[in-house]
RNA sequence: GCCGGUGUGGCGAAAUGGCAGACGCACAGGACUUAAAAUCCUGGGACCAUAAAAAGUCGUGUGGGUUCGAGUCCCACCACCGGCACCA
């Protein structure tokens, strides 16, 4: 019943908004009353007196139909306890709430009942406001944004502009604006037309018009034709593109699928069939942030498990890239492969070329093509899922060609096998049985010659298959050696050789692949795109509209399946697909992550009607504070890893390198929660029934207990099963603080009367004046024993919640309260203090209790979110008498009391007296004493 | 296979290299009650011993090591969880 009350309260006095620079704050907001009405002046703000800022953000939810399960205010509860206590600290916290409301469940519910994704969401939004509201968290609910609401996703369409109009520049290292970037000699316009030379035929006259005009016509001729192969030019260096790759491409769901949106050859989402189809797709170009956004992981405090899986994800790897010669039918083919291991190219028997290498067909010979064919067939008819099987078998098959090792000219046969990716590295390589393990199985399997060029440092190692660094063995050649080298000179030496002889060079290779960032769908941005009809005989191609005409809305249907002839469901609205000039609009949509790419930065400035954010809000609240720069505080589930976070850093990068953003990193410090388990320790979901709803919780123990259990669970980041029994728990705990402040009688009255008066509310509100408070809360001193207990509390909770060790802070809570309800006299300003530290873990009791004491005892109301935090005294932990554990020859066996500071000697003394050491002393001679000042005694004896 | 993480009572867990198991759950015994719920008090790693205790021995996945002293540091191994996975 406090419950709602409060955060009624809360709500009215928009406790929780937090204030932009140069905001205007009313002067008895609780944040004026503490900082003052003129805090965030921009002066203020810009000669930092204003108060320090700490933005702490959650993962905002997709508001699915379910509803809030337990993990979601795992999360929410620990970033919403450690904004009360910052803002108790004293800092502007910026806590801010939205949604990730683009998504698939709702166009499905769409495709089958006809009913428009938008009233799904809003119904799903509102059902998840209620639960989310229902827990008391200090959002700032005035920045509450959605990723579908118009004057949002206007400013996602806005960022794809941006990415559009723009290109990497490797010279500066960083994206820049298309116009700057530069065209190849023979792709250059000409502006200045005098500087044509205009040759006539020897002996012709021409006046100046004719001239004039001979030169316009042929500058004409010159530029359209340039501005086709520059506009194609300038489309290929685009961070936004299509490209005509094969796609995952999930029949199902009727969309391709991004390369992390796929495991094991299914959908992620549904665990459907997906399959390669060569589609036009719209890209961006995150690798061409592969470098920064490995080398930025550095400056981030990230867990290090988390920044592994992104560094495995970007998958640098140094090597070379040989060029092996190869011809057939009087063609010159040059093939180049990377490896990271060029110190073994004396031991390459073969190359190999994936199946969809653009070679096979010219490099197979007359008499393999049968075979060629077969073996291409038969990969044709396996499922990714098979050709992704780790178990199976190596296949492959002869092209009948062989190319020329440059090292010693040796023939080396070419094959092609699916055990090669055409997607990374050049699509081909050269095998080194001897030194990797897959080529030496493949090797096995066809007879292929084994030459041993490494030899380890182990010389009982076997050589077959090792692939770890060694000495160079066998590498010699007639231009070139590198025996006797270690694999790190070899490496270095055969590459230069390379390089000077046009043999190769050395580079860089990612795992990480351009993002495909279109989707099939209806219910996602749309691309502010059109394709315009070439002039005739050639290809459309692709416009951006200008900024003016966003927000571009997605039109309204009637259905919202995809065309009979697989074109997305946009392509069904002929009416808004065509334009009047003849050209028509792209149909795909973005993934849903893009929403997700920048809204932390939205949340900074959410009502900007000019821009996505301002600079104030920006520089303010994505300021460094003294450390990296970013959101301070970023909690959410590892499901994130290497999709969203590997965006949003992407995106945010780009905004940074055009000038848009502050900061070259959006999350200072990440925190993954653990998943919560079902009570029979399984992962929770539907199918075992083992799944806990919050509100089912919520009725029965109230939102206090709900937050402060799960807080109480474990640390954080642990994964752990659910205990009702567990709830139970911190339930009776909150019960005890409850008597620790409230009579007992009085209590029991109110419970009486309010059984008779359940059914109306007003009078159980009225009922609420019964309840007294304790006769032993007294104004009086506090005893040095009760300001121990106080301060000793005030510490740990104060050093775990900075640590983010909340079930310690709780435990710590927990001792107090077992403490002060033994107490006769409960001094007033103890209570108020512990309820301070309490406020953040349970703020509605506290509260509550706050406020009865401050009116019991004729106190000016005050507010408890923004009272300041208590600092606790060293001086009274400080004990004048200590136990110190005596140890003999390292096993305990007694406790000494001594004076604190008491000298070695005294200790020494106390110790050998010590009654219980004695059996272990008896007839030995003290061979040494170790004293650890106020720790331990350890005495060894012979 | 590679990378990261975690192994402590019946359970969730706690312990700057210094008394292992704080705090909580479950359990057992007791108080209050006609009774129950709620609440309060007490107990509790294992073994050995005992009428009961004291004392003692062992104990933080396994095996070694460093140290006066190791749950904590080092080496090797095992198990579980998460990620990646034919990435040359």
């Amino acid at each position: 019943m406090i419950e709602p009350k409060w955060q009624q309260t809360w709500e009215q006095q928009q406790a929780f908004r937090a204030f932009n620079p140069g905001d205007e704050i009313p002067a008895h907001h609780p944040f004026a009353v503490r900082h003052g009405a003129d805090s965030m002046s921009r002066e203020k703000v810009a000669g930092r007196q204003a108060p320090p800022k700490f933005y702490i953000l959650d993962m905002f939810p997709y508001p699915s139909g379910a509803g809030l399960h337990v993990g979601h205010p795992e999360g929410y509860t620990a970033t919403d306890i450690l904004a009360r206590y910052r803002r108790a600290c004293g800092f502007n916290v910026l806590h801010p709430m939205g949604w990730d409301s683009f998504g698939l469940p709702a166009e499905q519910y769409a495709v089958k009942t006809g009913q428009h994704p938008r009233v799904t969401t809003e119904a799903n939004i509102a059902n998840f406001t209620r639960q989310i509201k229902s827990l008391g968290f200090s959002y700032d609910w005035s920045r509450e944004l959605a990723t579908t609401d118009v004057e949002y996703f206007k400013w996602t369409q806005w960022i794809f502009l941006k990415l559009y109009n723009s290109w990497f520049n490797p010279k500066t290292n960083s994206a820049e604006p298309i116009e700057t970037l530069e065209y190849p000699k023979e792709l250059q316009l000409v502006s200045d037309w005098n500087q044509l030379v205009y040759r006539s035929a020897p002996g012709e006259i021409i006046s100046k018009e004719q001239e004039d005009d001979f030169k316009k016509e042929f500058q004409e001729d010159w530029n359209r034709d340039r501005e086709k192969r520059r506009r194609e030019y300038r489309d290929s260096k685009r961070l936004a593109y299509v490209s005509e790759a094969p796609v995952n491409w999930c029949p199902e769901l009727g969309t391709v699928l991004a390369n992390e949106e796929v495991i094991d050859g299914k959908s992620e989402v549904g665990g459907f069939p997906v399959i390669r189809k060569p589609m036009r797709q719209w890209m961006l170009r995150i690798t061409a942030y592969a470098e920064k956004l490995l080398a930025d992981l550095d400056t981030i405090d990230w867990s290090d498990s988390l920044k592994e899986m992104q560094r495995n994800w970007i998958g640098r790897s140094e090597g070379a890239v040989v060029r092996f010669k190869a011809s057939q039918n009087d063609v010159e083919h040059i093939i180049p492969v990377f490896t990271t291991r060029p110190d073994t190219l004396f031991g390459a028997t073969y190359l190999v070329l994936a199946p969809e290498h653009s070679f096979v067909k010219s490099l197979t010979t007359e008499a393999q093509r049968k075979a060629v064919a077969a073996y291409l067939d038969s990969i044709k008819a396996k499922s990714d899922l098979e050709r992704t099987e780790l178990t199976k078998e190596k296949t492959g098959v002869w092209t009948g060609s062989v190319a020329t090792n440059p090292v010693n000219g040796q023939q080396i046969p070419i094959w092609i096998a699916d055990y090669v990716l055409a997607s990374y590295g050049m699509g081909a390589i050269m095998a080194v049985p001897a030194h990797d393990t897959r080529d030496f199985e493949f090797a096995q399997k066809f007879n292929l010659p084994v030459i041993q060029v490494v030899q380890p440092h182990d010389p009982m190692k076997d050589w077959r298959g090792y692939t770890d660094d060694g000495i160079a063995i066998n590498s010699t050649g007639p231009d070139v050696f590198i025996t006797g080298l270690f694999t790190s000179e070899a490496k270095t030496k055969i590459i230069t050789w390379l390089e000077t002889n046009g043999f190769g060079y050395k580079t860089i290779n990612y795992k990480l692949r351009d993002w495909l960032f279109s989707r099939q769908r209806y219910w996602g941005e749309p691309f502010p795109i059109i394709w315009k009809k070439g002039p005739s005989g050639q290809p459309p191609y692709h416009e951006a509209l200008p900024e003016s005409a966003l927000p571009l809305l997605p039109p309204t249907l009637e259905d919202y399946k995809p065309t009979p002839g697989g074109e997305p469901p946009l392509a069904r609205a002929k009416d808004w697909l065509n334009l009047p000039d003849g050209s028509i609009r792209e149909t795909n949509t973005m993934p849903q992550w893009a929403g997700s790419c920048w809204y932390y930065l939205r949340y900074t400035d959410a009502k900007n009607a000019q821009a996505f954010v301002g600079k104030d809000a920006d520089s303010y609240w994505m300021a460094s504070n003294g450390k990296a720069a970013g959101v301070d505080l970023y909690v959410g589930g590892t499901e994130h890893a290497v999709l969203h976070l590997l965006y949003a850093r992407f995106w945010h990068k780009v905004l940074f390198d055009l000038g848009y953003v502050s900061t070259p990193e959006p999350f200072y410090k990440l925190v993954n929660q653990g998943l919560i388990l079902g009570e029979d320790g399984q992962k929770m979901s539907k199918s075992r029934g083992n799944v806990v709803n919050p509100d089912d919780v919520l009725v029965e123990y109230g939102a206090d207990a709900f937050r402060l259990y799960e807080m109480f669970m474990g640390p954080l980041q642990d994964v752990k099963p659910w205990n009702t029994k567990g709830v139970e728990g911190v339930y009776r705990f909150l019960g005890r603080v409850w008597r620790l402040f409230v009579d007992e009688k009085a209590e029991t009255a109110f419970e009486q009367a309010e059984t008779l008066a359940a059914e109306n509310a007003e009078q159980r509100q009225e009922l609420l004046d019964l309840i007294l408070l304790d006769g032993g809360v007294t104004e009086i001193d506090a005893t040095a024993a009760q300001l121990k207990t106080l301060h000793a509390c005030i510490k740990k909770v104060t050093e775990d919640l900075d640590a983010m060790r909340f079930n310690t802070a709780i435990s710590a809570m927990m001792v107090f309260v077992n403490e002060a309800i033994t107490w006769q006299n409960k001094p007033l300003p103890v209570m108020k203090t512990f309820l301070q530290l309490l406020a953040p873990f349970a703020p509605h009791l506290a509260e509550e209790l706050w406020a009865r004491l401050h009116s019991t005892f004729g106190l000016r109301s005050s507010s408890l979110p923004y009272a300041p935090w208590p600092k606790f005294d060293p001086a009274l932990l400080v004990e004048s008498e200590i136990e110190i554990p005596v140890q003999v020859n390292g096993k305990f066996r007694d406790v000494i009391k001594v004076a604190a500071d008491a000298d070695n000697a005294t200790i020494e003394a106390t110790a050998k007296a010590a009654e219980k050491a004695q059996p272990f002393l008896a007839g030995k001679t003290i061979k040494k004493v170790i004293i650890v000042p106020k720790k331990m005694v350890n005495l060894i004896v012979a």
